[in-house]
Order: structure tokens, then sequence, then C-alpha cells
DNA sequence: CACTTGACCTGTCCGC
DNA sequence: TGCGGACAGGTCAAGT
């Protein structure tokens, strides 16, 4: 579930929790596909280091390190990172985390401070991984050269955003917008939220939308994008921020999970069917 | 190249 | 209550 806010989110959380720690030791518990390197890479380039920085390329998180390396963090669906210290958790404070004692029986990853703090990686389905590569080639992995750009930049334009769109003239708007190198951060929840705002079917092939249509949809996507930042993402089952507390957004959802509710523009009901490989809700009187 | 489908996993829920 | 199957959805590999 985690999508461009998200991971926004969790971004901003360990930003403020992480940068300026030290490193005491890093590893993976039982599950070596969440972190791949090699236990000397991890020893070498991990222990000691210090956090620089903490930064978001679409649905992936960095943490920059001193040591010129940095944590390629991919939560996929189930992925958590949950940062545990005295300054958050500590005596007299309320706990009101969803996520228990940790480690638990999805964590895969633990990053140990010097000042006794922990990361901790959480991963009920195996999807996401936590990669240790060298920041200077970050921006070469596969991933980084085909995604496309971040739609909530300032100079992210509504021409740019339908310019995009050209490679995938045949396939439906709904795919369309789920494909990373398109545009990048859009998942599932935002799909239907946004084309539900722009009162667009997802079944539409892409090239019989209007120009009008691809402005409407730029300014849904981004508006609800950030509405859901403003409110710390969506937490559906598993998504939690970097202080293990959920997210609100679903609060304010349209049409996503509320199949059999009315319509909040037009009173009709809400279906679900699927499409594009995935769940999706749509308004049929509205969306057309 | 454009496009679609299945695989990767595990926990939960639904119907029998 | 037990059990099989569907479902959840981000990305990539393999298929047409």
């Amino acid at each position: 579930m985690p999508e461009l806010p998200e991971v926004e989110t969790v971004k901003r959380g360990l930003a403020g929790l992480l940068v300026g720690k030290v490193i005491q030791n890093a590893y993976h518990i039982e599950s070596p596909k969440s972190f791949p390197n090699s236990q000397v890479d991890i020893t070498q380039f991990m222990d000691g280091a210090a956090v620089t920085g903490v930064r978001r390329r679409a649905k992936v998180l960095l943490i920059d390190l001193t040591s010129g390396y940095s944590l390629v963090i991919h939560l996929k669906m189930t992925g958590q990172l949950v940062f545990r210290g005295e300054d958050v958790f500590g005596a007299g404070h309320p706990n009101d985390s969803l996520i228990g004692e940790l480690p638990d029986r999805s964590t895969r990853v633990v990053i140990k401070f010097t000042d006794d703090s922990h990361l901790y990686f959480n991963d009920q389905r195996k999807f996401g991984w936590v990669k240790l590569l060298p920041t200077i080639e970050v921006p070469n992995i596969d991933f980084m050269k085909k995604v496309g750009p971040e739609p909530l930049e300032a100079d992210f334009s509504a021409q740019q955003f339908a310019d995009r769109f050209s490679r995938r003239a045949n396939t439906n708007i709904k795919a369309a917008l789920l494909d990373q190198t398109v545009v990048a951060g859009v998942g599932n929840i935002y799909a239907d939220e946004s084309l539900w705002g722009a009162k667009i079917d997802p079944r539409r092939l892409v090239k019989s939308l209007s120009s009008d249509e691809f402005a409407l949809l730029y300014a849904e996507l981004r508006q609800v994008m950030n509405l859901a930042i403003e409110k710390g993402g969506s937490t559906d089952k598993n998504y939690v921020n970097a202080e293990g507390k959920r997210g609100s957004y679903m609060d304010f959802a349209r049409v996503f999970r509320r199949e059999g509710q009315a319509c909040p523009r037009c009173e009709t009901a809400i279906i679900k069917f699927k499409h594009a490989g995935r769940g999706t809700h749509v308004c049929e009187q509205c969306q057309k």
C-alpha cells in the first residue's frame, strides 16, 4: 500500500529522527532477501557511519550515510520502517503505535544506533527490500533510470503530465497511471481516487482522453496526493509511519474501499471490480 | 516496442 | 471447527 504520500510521510518522520545518528550495527532476521548485501559490505560501510539525510524518489526511500553509501529501501506492499528510541518512547510518553514490541515476527532488518535506538524494517510478505549501494550509483540503477517525473514537483506541468502518456496510448488510463515510468509514485489507492475526482472511467483508453480530461486528472492527482500527505497517508491494513502510527487519509477517501457506499457527488452506490489486475473502485454514474 | 499476465509472499477472510 | 481458495497490491520477468 505504500504509495508516494505514505513513503513521503515515512521520509519526513525518519529525517527528523535519524539524521546525525551513528550506526552501531545492522543485520537481517531469517530473511536474507530483505537485506541482500554481503555482511562484509554491511559491516564496512554501515558500522560507525552517521546518517546525513533521508530522501525519497518515487516510492523508494534513501538513507544517506557518511561512508558514501546509501540505504535504498522499497516497502512494496507491507513494508514498514519503525523507529524506536528513548526520545520517542521514553517513560511517560503515551505509546499509541499500532506496532507492539519490536522486533516482532515480521521484522526482517534491524539497524542499531550507538545511542541504543533502533530502526526496524518489518515486512509481512517479504516483497520489500533494503539495499546498501554507493550513493553516487543510486541514479544509475535500472529503476531510477526508468522511473517517471515526480508529480508533486512545482515545475511539473499539466502539459508535461499529458505528454508522458503518449507511450501508453493504447492501454487503459488506470494501467497507465500505475506505470511508474509514466509518472512516479501512483499506486492503486490514488489512481482510483484521482480518476473519481476527474470523473474518468478507469477502463477508458489513454488515447480517448481529451486534453481537458488530462488537465483535470493532473489537478486531481496532485490535490489528492497533497491531501494524503497532509493526513499522514492511508492506513488500510499495514501501513504505519516512522513512529508506528497510522495515517488517516482513508477517512477522506471517496471511492477506495467504499464499495456499496454512496458516491459523495451523486449518491450512486460505488462498485468494485477487477481491472488492470487490481481491485478498482468506480462511481459508474459520475465516471464516464 | 507495446501490452498483459503471472510470480513473488503471508495473513486474513469467506464459503462449504 | 477445519480447510481450500480468493484476495490484498508494487514491481519485474516472461509471455504474446
